[in-house]
DNA sequence: GACACAAAAAGTCAGACTTATTTATGCCAG
DNA sequence: CTGGCATAAATAAGTCTGACTTTTTGTGTC
């Protein structure tokens, strides 16, 4: 996945991009293409369109007579999804998670409303057919095929809902369900109130109710922000 | 604004980038760099430079003997600013200013709620300025002053909120607000009962009253999509 | 049907040249 | 001597050209 082999300028890329996301270059930082061609052994060209890539995601700014500068966080395009890989495999992964977390929980039910309202046939019987699986997979250990029934589901709740900037953060959702079994804090078992919400939340979906959809989704990303500890109680 | 003259690779965009998201070349069409690269009559490092932008859009896939594919319009980054602004510039300009206002309704009454236990002094005054402001122009054909203070007052909100992936989402509702003002339906006057709202919110977030200011922004963003006919009763 | 060959297009590189921008210089006036 | 302004030099990105490499696909032959 990601950037991989793709070309040379793609290997400077998968250097590069993590160390100025992760905050190694601070903002205002100067870099020289040449001095950059030179270190990753690449020509100019190939280091140009490394740079060109870079500055797309208004990670650096390149201007005459003075180089490439680091630009401060604030203006990065957060959302990438490259410059999400790039964070989540870097030192603020904790921080990262809990930001697109947060984004989940305001996203994820207005799209489980949108959902109850647009799934096609197909997409509800795929709903359920993911519920399914995760009850099938809730108990004994079986974390990895839990998470895959986990992500399809809301990957289809996100593009049952019919709006595109909603369906486009399955990646990210995918990312961050990932990321919670992989590396941060799981238990043994799923919460089995949780494995019923989904269940639950798939009926809504099919009934048509879309203000106990958005209502149930709504418990589902409140449990993902506590096992953050985000709240103020 | 927008990529302008920055270089060569930036006027190639500025009528590639708009003819792609427009939809000019079906999913699956095939571009070669040689010929793009003698219609706009700039050398193959420039044309590179510019496919190689693209591509981290996802917009296109350069692949070796086949040439330069357009991606499907589900692949594309649609959160990267530079495709907003071709796509709210092109055809669909109706489709995409409805599918930001219904992600402006999820993530603005969050984005509301945790300003109220975030937001700094100097943003809760700023917030009430920005309010301020709108109350003076609310009346009298003053549409440019009142837009002003209007996107202003909901960057504060979204960046007050803390979180990143929030804050970044204010040139987004600049876009849609401005669109708003200048393309779609806007009255004579702002509606009064929208800009007590904002005064209202205003003074939720500086009492630190997160569930109040959340429902008075909902009401808000229900207002909007209410101006765009979305609603399904 | 398998394998080898040929064509096509992107990918890479090296070097020369252009252009914009910043900084330093130097001149004249106050 | 100082301040400001025009001019010149230095610098790094930007551009172009042409030759070469590599990968992939399609084709044709055995």
């Amino acid at each position: 996945m990601s950037t991989a082999g793709r070309g040379l300028h793609g290997r400077v890329l998968d250097t590069l991009g993590p160390a100025i996301t992760a905050g190694e270059y601070p903002p205002g930082s100067v870099l020289r293409t040449d001095e950059l061609a030179q270190r990753f052994d690449v020509s100019r060209s190939v280091m140009r369109e490394a740079v060109r890539v870079l500055e797309s995601m208004h990670l650096v700014e390149s201007r005459r007579r003075v180089g490439v500068t680091v630009r401060p966080k604030a203006e990065w395009n957060v959302y990438d999804p490259q410059v999400i890989r790039w964070r989540l495999a870097g030192a603020d992964r904790p921080r990262q998670l809990r930001s697109l977390t947060v984004l989940r929980s305001a996203v994820e039910p207005v799209a489980a409303a949108l959902a109850a309202k647009n799934a096609s046939a197909e997409q509800c019987a795929e709903l359920t057919q993911c519920a399914l699986g995760m009850v099938a997979n809730s108990r004994g250990h079986k974390l990895e095929e839990y998470l895959v029934h986990d992500v399809a589901f809301h990957r289809v709740i996100l593009a049952a809902s019919g709006n595109e900037m909603f369906a486009r953060l399955g990646d990210v959702v995918a990312e961050v369900l990932s990321g919670r079994t992989h590396h941060d804090v799981m238990f043994e078992d799923p919460d089995p109130a949780a494995v019923t919400l989904h269940v639950q939340v798939a009926e809504a979906v099919r009934a048509g109710d879309a203000t106990r959809a958005e209502e149930l989704t709504r418990e589902i990303t409140v449990g993902a922000l506590q096992e953050l500890d985000i709240l103020a109680p």
